[in-house]
DNA sequence: CCGATTTTGACAACGGTTTTCATTTTAGCG
DNA sequence: CGCTAAAATGAAAACCGTTGTCAAAATCGG
């Protein structure tokens, strides 16, 4: 039934890191796909709405998506060179975020957490050149 | 020097939480002050530049700002009704990503953390209501 | 005072996202 | 198959926070 949100499903699926709206329309157009713009934001919304890919902000306001491999709770772990994202759970952070709300009478508590770094083969680019 | 400039940071210390450009314009300008928007953004800028504010990214992408007391590293602990704001060490958290980071080999390690949550007088209310 | 430098702010431009709305596609039905 | 109702689509316009432009105003140095 949503062709065109499946393409865009399976652009995510195949990628390592997190992608922009923007982004994903301009390989879709690139590979030959008659979609509009408007289109793929209303697939990644849905997708989102749906818990089928996590969302988040790049440093610069743009939304990013990205097609988890497990629908639990986690975090990621993102290459700020390449993109590359290896998603890691956090006990320790889980609980810490609980007991700090719990400290301050804080209730319903939620948290955001997001590591950077650069990964193994950017290290190694990056030395060697 | 800067009276504009400091104007604004008057504004960010007497806040309890974080406040947009276009909150501290708009209270400016019902205070009274001549004062241009895009000068209130230019003063929000210089003052990040120096860390003697920070500044995050609201979940609809508005730029938020803020006069932490510490000038170390640390998080938020925000109230997601009034914008309430408590600072949070975290030991813990500092630990942990360096460690997720280290464990897939990524290296100069960065995150971002922060917590939400519904402070006790907005708990109040809200159950009240 | 006077010219050089900096700061200011009205306004336009920018870029990502959302809305609008007319057209196209799909679903349901006899 | 027709045929209509409902849903999906996308081009273009609107939106909104933010940044750039540039001439006027304030400040500085001498
Ligand atoms: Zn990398
Ligand atoms: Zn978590
Ligand atoms: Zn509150
Ligand atoms: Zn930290």
């Amino acid at each position: 039934m949503t062709n065109r949100r499946d393409a865009v499903r399976e652009i995510l699926v195949h990628s390592e890191g997190f992608r922009s709206a923007q982004d994903i329309y301009a390989q879709l157009r690139a590979d030959g796909a008659k979609i509009g713009l408007t289109t793929v934001y209303r697939a990644l919304q849905a997708l989102a709405d749906n818990g089928q890919v996590d969302m988040l902000r790049t440093d610069d306001g743009e939304s990013v998506y990205r097609a988890c491999a497990t629908g639990t709770h986690h975090h990621h772990l993102v290459c700020r060179r390449c993109g590359r994202t290896v998603e890691v759970a956090g006990p320790a952070v889980e609980r810490w975020a609980e007991t700090v709300g719990a400290e301050h009478g804080f209730t319903a508590i939620t948290h955001t957490v997001e590591v950077f770094g650069t990964c193994p083969s950017c290290t190694a680019i990056k030395s060697a050149g």
